[in-house]
DNA sequence: CAGTGGTCTAGACCACCAG
DNA sequence: TGGTGGTCTAGACCACTGA
């Protein structure tokens, strides 16, 4: 029997648009999502079984459990059989996303800004041939930008990209970020593989972070795929410790 | 139509379990999880669609929806509406577990040992307090670990505990890891938040990684959660760059 | 024992893409 | 226009939990 603190979720989901385009267990995720993080539903707090939060809004099982299994992967919710399903205690879990410094940096009220070091078309080495799929020494496109953030450098970007990218302008790279100006020709990274160390900054990179000597950088290493499996994007950056970091919410299957 | 180059999953997936405990979904996902590690349905290769996919193994279309759903989330299988479902082309896809990292090494063919540096119950301070939702000065187990592997240094790992946990011997935490631990006493780690960064090796940590003085570590911070929604462990932790990184395979929703 | 989430079925309609 | 994945329904049975 539901206990006394668990949550009824009446008035929070009146506003179901079963005709627009947003799928129903779309618009049931974002608004109980909405009511965990401004505190509505609270840390801790138990919530209704499925089949009944179901009736109430007049939806399947189905589609109350996908709902619900969004946020669980979100890391908002846990779920055990025989129990129930009840908030994470953890304050505002942030969400990992895959996107590009760039917009990482927009969406922290920031003002990025890029720097183009160098852009050319050159032969590809042997681990950038591996990354990207295609035969060492066959030309693709070498991008090295610097990237600051309100004019503070934070970041220097290495990229290598399949030749058919060669008509990328300098001027778009320095308006724009590479996700977004491969999403404007039509290209949509869908999976990444990454891999983030530290090291001591090489060459130049101190003077183009503004840092030590020597000093720690953390790197970060990926080759990027968009929606029909093919490598688009291959990459090695390093950023200043002090001004960046990535945040990841784990969720154990 | 299929085109030519459509794989066929005949044989793949003639050992379907309908008694034993283990869901059809996933040893649908297992088997074809396997077939495309070892090669035998290669990086870029279309897969038959779902329906032909259920009917060929006796199962319905949302069983094997969700055996795919697995492989897209691990990044190994790409979908597009109106075209199909590929693999992607990138090399073997390593999976991100939340594991501690005494199984990490593990996992790797490596014998991972542990010194126990440290071993308190002590006042929270402010940000333990905030991470495990107690009140600042009530008592928390610390513990400071060195965690080497085949006999050399790869991480310094601090960790608060609630007090419940008090009773962890220091002979438990030399032969396992934190997380073993914790599982065999009835928690299950669900669910982390945690950030990755970089610095300068403070105090005794170069002597302890056996780095140079003020030399870069990896460092991460991580609050950890078990399957009731409940903080179980905070810990902020170091490594020693050249023998540890963190890979992960991210996939866009 | 009753209540919960975990799994599975057999359909249906739709949006998108290629030819 | 035909084939694909994306969504949704209305049931069903099971495994696990707690009282």
């Amino acid at each position: 029997m539901p206990d006394a603190d668990t949550i009824r979720l009446d008035d929070l989901l009146t506003d179901i648009d079963r005709t627009g385009p947003v799928p129903l267990y779309f618009q049931v995720a974002q608004a109980l999502e909405r009511a965990i993080r401004s505190g509505e539903v609270p840390a801790g707090a138990r919530l209704e079984n499925e089949i009944a939060i179901g009736k109430r809004l007049g939806l399947s099982r189905p589609t109350i459990r996908r709902a619900m299994q969004e946020l669980v992967d979100k890391g908002l919710l846990v779920r055990r059989r025989g129990i129930g399903t009840q908030v994470v205690q953890g304050q505002v879990t942030r969400q990992v996303e895959l996107t590009s410094l760039y917009e990482d940096l927009q969406g922290s009220d920031h003002e990025p800004s890029t720097r183009v070091l160098e852009h050319d078309t050159k032969p590809a080495d042997e681990a950038t041939a591996e990354a990207l799929g295609v035969a060492v020494g066959s030309d693709v496109v070498y991008l090295r930008r610097q990237r600051s953030t309100d004019g503070v450098p934070v970041a220097v970007l290495e990229n290598y990209l399949p030749v058919e990218f060669a008509d990328i302008t300098t001027e778009q790279l320095e308006a724009r970020g590479l996700y977004q100006i491969l999403r404007g020709r039509g290209v949509t990274i869908k999976v990444a593989n990454q891999r983030i160390g530290a090291r001591r900054a090489h060459g130049d990179e101190s003077d183009l972070l503004d840092i030590d000597r020597g000093g720690p950088v953390l790197t970060m290493e990926r080759v990027a795929f968009d929606n029909s499996g093919r490598a688009v994007e291959y990459g090695h950056h390093c950023y200043r410790p002090d001004l960046y970091a990535f945040e990841t919410t784990l969720v154990a299957k």
